[in-house]
RNA sequence: AGUCUCGUAGCUCAGUUGGUUAGAGUACUACACUGAUAAUGUAGGGGUCCCCGGUUCAAAUCCGGGCGGGACUACCA
């Protein structure tokens, strides 16, 4: 439909797809993006930071909602004066890139290097990770979002990755960059580290039986207090503290022995199951059961059989863990010391149950992490009796050069092994360490123990938790500026910032930055072979310039440096062999970086910072607002703020908000296995973008998760947008009929009616109210507020207590007043609604500023509308509140008696309590007539006792007064009677006679409710009451005809298809009760009607039969 | 296991500094209305405010302890 001149679009019929489709086109044809920027030139910018997605996978439903967030609030800002700047990006490396390419070629990591090198395979990674750029594109493109994609900044781009090189040798320099080691998942067989994601692949637990073992360990004397205590009660004997473990070779790296402070333990004389042996031992008293039966509690000794079985036992002493911490104990298997730290000493941890073993954890610092934390927090050395390839150093003599796992060695290995041992069956390290324990009075219990353990997803193997080299940042050093400065981010909602966040922060370990990966940003350090001289690279040019040493010092060959085969990826920077002070050459770490780091670095490295656009960085830095999904927490929005941190003892975001994830309908997370996703195409084409949007911002917060509903979806359909735009439908087709023009003056406010001043009144509060929601990042109360305003405001009161103004109103002054107060609202809305529904808005906004096609006008190149005080009459919107309210009451009146609306009632009965009630409605009084259809409002000041009525305490009010007494005023008001109500209510003041005080009861400590009028009907809600007369007089009843015969005559003109302007005549065939009650309104019927008209003849062509109440006639209605 | 979050009608959600008949929309049922009609009005049913304790004259609301859903992080001797 094409605009005609000066006239309001007309569209009956809502079609979000081609609203949405003609209008992305306008802002394609116009730029109107662009231009929402250029027209804010010079004016304060408001920052944005998106946060890069990644597009190697198609967009999910989730990230409508992301981005919705994000674009709501920049085109908000947009419209408040801010210049907007909304520079996209690509998130490229890592690893589900990597195995999405493994997948693609059908390889796996260990074929790089020989079935394809590692340039190819990057080249592979650098064309995958684009796929769905298109798809991604057009996303962007349909939901509304605006974001620059024309320049984004694409984290592989040499420049990107120039720009993290510069920020990592800056942490350098600042020394927060160390090699150390960290305990991390390991694949001896594969010869690799394994990420957390590698270990959470399906199948990688599995469930395996290893044998476990509850070594003894002997306490050793010293000067610990409780030494010579439990000393004491085992008269001078040993003593033993059992520890339990499921991998008995990490016994012989065993350094410390862990106890709950809070756990109690108990020293138990027994006998040892496998020598026979009388032991003393301690463990947890909650565990004693699974060692000992409480059978043989205090049984003879010597009545043991020396079958392993019935060990008697007797308790010699109970204590609590922090009583015997600093213990020392014998080494179990002394094949070598640690070198530095303590050891065998027992400490606090604060992970020891008493779920299971012993309530005594043994621990061996290099193999699981949990034990280097607490080794290290102790003091206390390790031991790494493992190699790299899972197998014993020659120093533990027993076992040199045997895999820790029996799963390491191949068939043939094992057979062999089998032969070396002796034996008809191969025993693996761990059963033979047992039974060497058992041997030596070490080892209280040993059985096969079913537990899961993790196994690398490439080899299958079992992995082992080993120390390994890494690159960290010492974030830990900068832990408490980053928590004070995160005091001063706004987040949204607070409880992430202070809570997930903040939690977070406090418990801070250093950044492990290493990945041993081929796809992303590579680790810009080379160093010497014996590590004791390196260097950080901070650029390009740093690079050539090291290059050249290198080549003139002659440990470097020729290089490709041209611009077009720079690659600051692998293989490239491998190549590169740089030249120490001393001479030495120097050679890459070959570790790849974390990408969170990427990411991290994107405020620096979207603008090529340091080495470029200064400027643009200077004012960019730090952002007003960024938003992702809550599980960003501990990612993007954790590395943003600790490089920020770090460099520039600044926040990186200022506001933050974090939405919830989309659910299925049920609760469910989506997911692609169980087909309950949604896909975001098929949404948005069906229902709109805006639907969509509108929904997901409405619904529910956006930090609480959101339950993805197609029904919510349609309901805001038709709640919001079928509304809204049958409300505007409405105004086009009266408007354009009466051509309505925009030209005219501005009726003044006040001389405009009640119920538009009112209108316009509600208008400034919702302006205020949307406003402030906008302000405090509260998307979902600006969206609920507008939503309200639609609906319960502007359709179902304004325009239909105003419908009549708008086609049949003497007074022109009037009608353009009406026009241009739907007029104002309409536009408003537009622009209220515009950041979270862009397409719609902007149609509206467009078709009520006559826009034509050729016109750039948007509704979001506007200014945001001002509340005006002024403007706002709260008294006016109570009164319009009380119409409501009273209207509301009287058509439950009138349905409970089944009088239809069209029968005129001659009176409503009010009762008040004073002129100012009165005059409340007073001022409405006549909405309320037309509304619910009676001729005069009566008010009544009761004091004859007609009016019965009832008094209910104020609870709020006299419970802080009278406290305990409360209960027994509160009967005591509940039992006054009418002569007390009425003392009160002319007295304003009454003696309620408590128990032992008097108290003196104010009118406004009650509220007062009329009950029941004697002989009316009523009904009362909210402190109001209405009376309806209902007698009909011969009158009443005849212009109830009237009435009645203009819906028919209204119906079957619709029926007929005419045009609201046709003229049409009306013949109804001859009845005499008919034409009496009818003659007195026949001019209102044919004013009703626009009928020429009104016969009653003696035939007709055509016969119709129509029913008024209880008449029947015969009419025929014809366009003239 | 830790941290955070949510739990109110069949469903989606409100519920102010504690104040007494716990609300709205939706869905359902019935009856109306109909020059805005995929709308609207009125009425009806529908509640263990997750549970248990405590504070208080008074608890959906505050405190303590649980339970359940979800997310993230770490891990299991």
């Amino acid at each position: 439909m094409a605009y005609s001149e000066k006239n309001f679009r007309e569209s009956k019929q809502l079609s979000p797809s081609h609203i949405e489709s003609e209008i992305l086109q306008i802002w394609n044809q116009h730029q109107t993006f662009e231009q929402s920027i250029a027209i804010r030139e010079g004016k304060n910018n408001f920052v944005f930071y998106e946060g890069p997605p990644s597009a190697n996978g198609m967009p999910g439903i989730h990230h409508v909602m992301a981005r919705t967030i994000k674009d709501l609030v920049c085109r908000y800002k947009s419209l408040k004066g801010f210049q907007v700047e909304r520079k996209g990006g690509w998130d490229t490396h890592g690893l589900p890139i990597e195995l999405q390419v493994e997948k693609k070629l059908g390889i796996t990591k260990k074929d790089i290097g020989s079935k394809i090198s590692i340039a190819e395979y990057n080249k592979e990674c650098r064309e995958e990770v684009m796929k769905f750029k298109n798809v991604w594109d057009d996303l962007t493109q349909k939901m509304g979002y605006w974001v620059d994609l024309n320049n984004p900044y694409v984290t592989f781009e040499n420049y990107y990755i120039e720009s993290i090189w510069s920020l990592l040798k800056k942490l350098y320099q600042k020394d927060y960059l160390y090699k150390g080691l960290r305990i991390q998942p390991f694949s001896p067989a594969a010869g690799t580290g394994l990420s957390s994601h590698e270990l959470n692949m399906p199948g990688c637990y599995k469930n395996v039986k290893d044998v476990s073992a509850v070594a003894q360990f002997k306490v050793k004397e010293s000067e610990h207090p409780q030494f010579s205590l439990l000393s004491e009660k085992t008269n001078g004997e040993d003593f033993y503290i059992l520890a339990w473990t499921t991998t008995p070779w990490t016994l012989p790296s065993n350094t410390a022995l862990a106890i709950g402070n809070k756990i109690n333990y108990l020293l138990v004389k027994t006998i040892n199951p496998y020598t026979h042996i009388p032991v003393n031992i301690i463990l947890a008293k909650d565990l004693l059961g699974k060692y000992l039966k409480a059978e043989n509690e205090n049984k003879d000794f010597s009545l043991y059989q020396n079958d392993g079985k019935n060990l008697p036992y007797q308790i010699l002493s109970e204590f609590r863990g922090s009583d015997i911490t600093g213990l020392l104990y014998e080494q179990l298997l002394p094949y070598a010391q640690p070198e530095e730290g303590d050891a065998f000493r027992v400490i606090a941890g604060d992970f020891v149950t008493t779920e299971d073993g012993t309530g005594i954890v043994h621990i061996a610092p290099s193999f699981g992490a949990d034990d280097m934390r607490v080794a290290q927090e102790n003091g206390i050395g390790s031991l790494t009796l493992v190699d790299r390839q899972g197998k014993f150093i020659d120093i533990v003599t027993d076992f040199a050069g045997e895999p820790v796992k029996e799963a390491y060695l191949s068939d043939e290995e094992k057979e062999q092994a089998k032969q070396k041992q002796g034996r008809d069956k191969y025993l693996s390290v761990d059963e033979r360490i047992v039974i060497k324990l058992k041997t030596e009075n070490k080892c209280f219990k040993s059985e096969k123990y079913e537990h899961s353990y993790p196994h690398c997803w490439r080899t299958d193997k079992p992995i082992l938790y080993y120390p390994l080299d890494s690159w960290f940042i010492r974030v830990t050093a900068a832990k408490e500026r980053m928590v004070e400065l995160n005091k001063t981010i706004n987040w949204k909602p607070k409880s992430t910032g202070e809570g997930r966040f903040g939690q977070w922060l406090e418990n801070l370990v250093d950044w492990n930055l290493s990945r041993s990966r081929y796809w992303g940003t590579p680790l810009p350090i080379w160093r010497t072979e014996d590590g004791e001289e390196e260097i950080c690279i901070g650029s390009i040019a740093e690079l050539k310039s090291e290059l050249s040493k290198a080549q003139a010092a002659g440990v470097m060959g020729d290089i490709d440096l041209s611009e077009k085969n720079l690659d600051l990826h692998k293989p490239f920077v491998d190549d590169v062999i740089l030249v120490s002070s001393k001479g030495k050459a120097m050679r890459r770490e070959s570790d790849l970086i974390d990408v969170w780091f990427d990411s991290g670095a994107m405020p620096y490295a979207q603008w090529h910072y340091p080495f470029e656009n200064e400027e643009i960085f200077k004012k960019s830095f730090p952002a007003d607002f960024i938003a992702e999904g809550v599980d960003q927490t501990r990612g993007w929005f954790y590395t943003l703020h600790a490089i920020a941190v770090m460099l520039y003892d600044s926040v990186a975001y200022k506001n933050v908000m974090s939405n919830g994830l989309v659910l299925d309908k049920n609760g469910n997370k989506m997911s692609k296995r169980l087909g309950n996703a949604v896909d975001p195409f098929i949404t948005i084409n069906k229902y709109g973008a805006d639907a969509t949007r509108w929904y997901m911002i409405s619904n529910s917060q956006p930090w609480d998760n959101l339950k993805f509903d197609i029904e919510g979806l349609e309901e805001v359909q038709r709640k919001l947008f079928s509304t809204l735009h049958n409300t505007y439908a409405f105004f086009a087709i009266y408007a354009n009929l009466d051509q309505f023009k925009l030209s005219q003056d501005q009726i003044p406010i006040h001389q405009r009616p009640e119920i538009d001043r009112w209108i316009i009144s509600c208008l400034h509060s919702l302006i205020q109210e949307v406003e402030s929601a906008f302000d405090d990042y509260e998307p979902t109360k600006a969206a609920r507020a507008i939503q309200e305003f639609v609906n319960d405001q502007l359709s179902n009161w304004y325009v239909r207590l105003s419908r009549r103004r708008f086609w049949k109103t003497e007074d022109p002054q009037d009608k353009i007043a009406a026009y241009q107060t739907l007029h104002t609202a309409l536009t408003t809305i537009s622009q209220l609604m515009s950041p979270i529904a862009p397409f719609y808005s902007d149609w509206l906004y467009r078709s009520l500023i006559q826009a034509q096609d050729n016109n750039s006008a948007s509704v979001h190149l506007t200014d945001f509308p001002i509340a005006k005080t002024e403007r706002i009459d709260k008294d006016l919107e109570a009164k319009m509140n009380i119409a409501q309210q009273l209207s509301s009451l009287i058509l439950s009146l009138r349905k409970r008696e089944n009088i239809k609306v069209r029968q005129p009632l001659a009176k409503v009965l009010i009762p008040i309590i004073d002129s100012q009630q009165e005059e409340m409605v007073a001022a409405v009084q006549n909405l309320i007539l037309s509304e619910v259809n009676i001729k005069t409002i009566e008010f009544v000041r009761d004091t004859t006792g007609i009016v019965s009525k009832k008094v209910k305490p104020n609870f709020k009010l006299l419970g802080k007064k009278l406290g305990a007494k409360m209960k027994e005023a509160s009967n005591a008001i509940l039992e006054m009677n009418a002569e007390d109500i009425n003392h009160l209510e002319t007295q304003k003041t009454f003696d309620l006679q408590l128990s032992d005080i008097n108290y003196t009861l104010l009118l406004e400590e009650v509220e007062i409710q009329t009950e029941d009028i004697a002989g009316w009907l009523v009904a009362s809600d909210k402190g109001w009451t209405v009376a309806l007369d209902i007698t009909l007089t011969e009158e009443l009843k005849n212009e109830g005809y009237a009435r009645e015969l203009v819906n028919k005559i209204q119906t079957q003109r619709k029926e007929n298809d005419y045009q609201v302007s046709d003229r049409i005549e009306i013949k109804i065939l001859n009845h005499n009760i008919a034409e009496k009650a009818l003659k007195a309104f026949t001019d209102y019927i044919c004013n009703e009607t626009l009928a020429d008209n009104l016969l009653f003849v003696s035939h007709i062509d055509e016969l119709k039969t129509y029913e008024l109440n209880d008449l029947e006639i015969i009419m025929e209605i014809k366009k003239k």
